[in-house]
Parts: structure tokens; sequence; C-alpha cells
DNA sequence: AGCCAGGCTCTCG
DNA sequence: CGAGAGCATGGC
């Protein structure tokens, strides 16, 4: 259809069930208008299909269970049912939509804390990138600053480098690529509140993949997380916790466990440990109940702590999460 | 004002 | 090879 200046089509998703629409977007209620943004029951971000841009609005669509999700695409050439089909599996991926989440449940029967917390956030997934050298870019601004400070700068970079989509007279950003970055001067990034050293990380990464000496996107495939961190933390700029972040933000390894993550430490010792600051050691030692669902019981911790659920909540009030912002953790 | 925040590398001893 | 300095910005 055309609609003035720019084409549209819609398509439906249909996640896995449970799946909580609205609280896995949530998390994105503070971002940026012109880059990701949830609002007013409405999340939007610029996907790259075939090279090209596409803006994305999904909302959740009209289905006997209210799960099933609608998505509008806006560009501006017209989308093939093949690009249509591609757009639909980004965004499946954006929100994790074919987790199995029942298995998650099931893993965790035992520990009592942390089910009481996942039958209140019950249908919600964690976000993936769309692509492993958005996550890992990501992550490695967000090493040791504080996460606002982080993703004010992330901001920065997407729109000073990042292409841009013009649909109706507003203007959004993708994600840079790497030739993006690439190209960029260490003196722009550093415009963007980058530290030299970052700035030296992120365009040494994106020039190796230019190269083609580095393929982030094969890691997918490895059937060994432990194998992916290890490859990412022999890259100059990764660490282990960078490597961690990269996986389960990139790939959806849930296996992963940040547990040098200050975050995630002290969400643990907020639910387990009445607040009493835990090395890294105890905080592997809880997560073992986890199996290899322990990057996503780290991400539901740091919901629940966002949204301020108790530490010992059975039974009395009702399931319902309270309305309000969170900060964006993706 | 100064310290710390979801690390990592480089340099010393 | 372990310990420590230095780094970016913004919130407290």
């Amino acid at each position: 259809m055309r609609n003035r200046d720019y084409f549209t089509t819609k398509l439906k998703l249909k996640p896995t069930r449970p799946f909580n629409f609205d609280l896995s977007a949530r998390i994105f209620s503070d971002g940026d208008v012109q880059i990701q943004r949830y609002q007013e029951g409405v999340y939007w971000q610029v996907i790259r299909i075939d090279g090209r841009l596409i803006l994305s609005r999904v909302m959740a669509s009209e289905s006997f269970d209210g799960q099933d999700i609608s998505v509008e695409l806006n560009s501006n050439q017209e989308i093939s049912a093949h690009q249509m089909r591609l757009a639909g599996e980004t965004i499946s991926s954006i929100f994790n939509m074919k987790m199995e989440l029942r298995r998650f449940y099931e893993e965790i029967r035992d520990d009592r804390t942390l089910s009481a917390i996942a039958s209140k956030l019950k249908g919600l997934r964690s976000p993936t990138t769309p692509t492993v050298f958005e996550a890992l870019v990501s992550s490695i601004v967000e090493q040791q600053i504080a996460l606002n400070v982080a993703l004010g700068m992330e901001n920065r970079v997407v729109k000073a480098f990042g292409e841009p989509l013009r649909i109706g007279s507003a203007v959004y950003y993708a994600f840079p690529t790497s030739p993006n970055i690439m190209s960029a001067t260490d003196e722009q990034l550093r415009k963007c509140g980058l530290s030299q050293r970052k700035v030296q990380y992120i365009k040494g990464i994106s020039r190796a993949i230019v190269d083609g000496e580095v393929d982030l996107e094969k890691f997918k495939s490895y059937e060994d997380t432990s194998e992916i961190i290890r490859e990412l933390d022999a890259i100059r700029g990764v660490g282990v916790w960078t490597a961690e972040l990269t996986t389960i933000r990139g790939m959806r390894r849930m296996d992963a466990f940040p547990a040098d993550d200050l975050g995630v430490r002290r969400c643990i010792s907020h639910y387990y440990t009445k607040d009493r600051r835990i090395s890294a050691q105890e905080a592997r030692a809880i997560a073992e109940k986890w199996g290899k669902w322990k990057g996503l019981a780290s991400f539901y911790l740091i919901m629940a702590e966002a949204l301020g659920l108790k530490a010992e909540p059975l039974a009395t009030k009702s399931a319902s999460v309270e309305h309000g912002t969170t900060r964006e953790l993706s």
C-alpha cells in the first residue's frame, strides 16, 4: 500500500506462550524516539533487511488470548513478500518470541525465590539485538560506567553514524554497521563521549570485520557457548564480562552467566542474601540451580529489582506489575 | 568536591 | 605474574 511518500504493509507474529508483550517491551520505555522506543503500547525501531532500512512498529494484536503480535512496516520502497518474512523473523528475534519459556519455568521450579518472581513476570522475554555486532559494541560502551551514561553515549553514536530513514516528517536511525563505525574518525567518536580506549576497541573490531578477519555472526552456529566466550575474550577490548553479555544479548545464549556483573550480583544479594554483598563464587553457587537458564534468570532478577518486586512475595498481592518506566537494559 | 558506576588493558615491581 | 593506575560522563 502506498501512503503519501512511503510504503506500508502489515504482518502478524505468533510467539510461543506465554508471551507478555507489554512487560517485554517496557525495557525500552526510556528509549530514544528516533532509535528504539516503547510508548503507549507500540514499540518501534528501524531494522535492516537485504541492506534496506525498514521502520517497524510492533504492537499487541487481536487474538484469542491477546498474545499474538502485529507488525507494521514502513519503507521508502515497495516491500516484497520475501522481505516481509525476513522482517518478521527479525522482530521475532528482537523479542525472543520463539524461546521456550515454559522450559525455563520448569527448570527453576525448585528455586522458590526465583519461581515467585517468575510467576509475577510471566511471559517476560529478554531482548536480543538483530546483530552480534550491535550487542558487542553496546557491551563495550557499557564497560565500567553507569548504564544511563553509556546509553546516552550509544544514542549519540547511533545518531552520528547510523543510517537515517525518513518516514513522513520523522527521521529514524538504524544502528551503525561495522563500515559505518570504521569510517568514523576518532575525534567524531570521542565527541560521543567514548574514551580513547573504547574508540580503539570499537574501531579495531569494525576494521577486522570489514577486512574479513572476524565474523561475529558465525558464533551463532556454535554449539558450545563457552567456546564463543573464549574466542570473543581473545579480541582486544573484550573481556569475559563483555563476551558473556554479547552471547546473551546478541545470540540468545541463556546459559551464559555474568557472575562478574555488578548489577547481577546486587540483585542476587538482594533476593537471596538480604542485601549482604556476595562474591562471584557465591553468586555462581546460587545460580547453579538455574541450569541452562542462568542468563535468563539473571535478567528476571534484574527486571524484578527494577520493577521493585518484594523479596518474599508469597501470596497476598496480585500478580499484576505496576505501571512505570524501567531503565533500558538492552 | 569527589567517588562510583553492569571492565579492560597496560605498566610496574 | 599480581597489583594498581587510568579512563569517559553523570548522578549522588
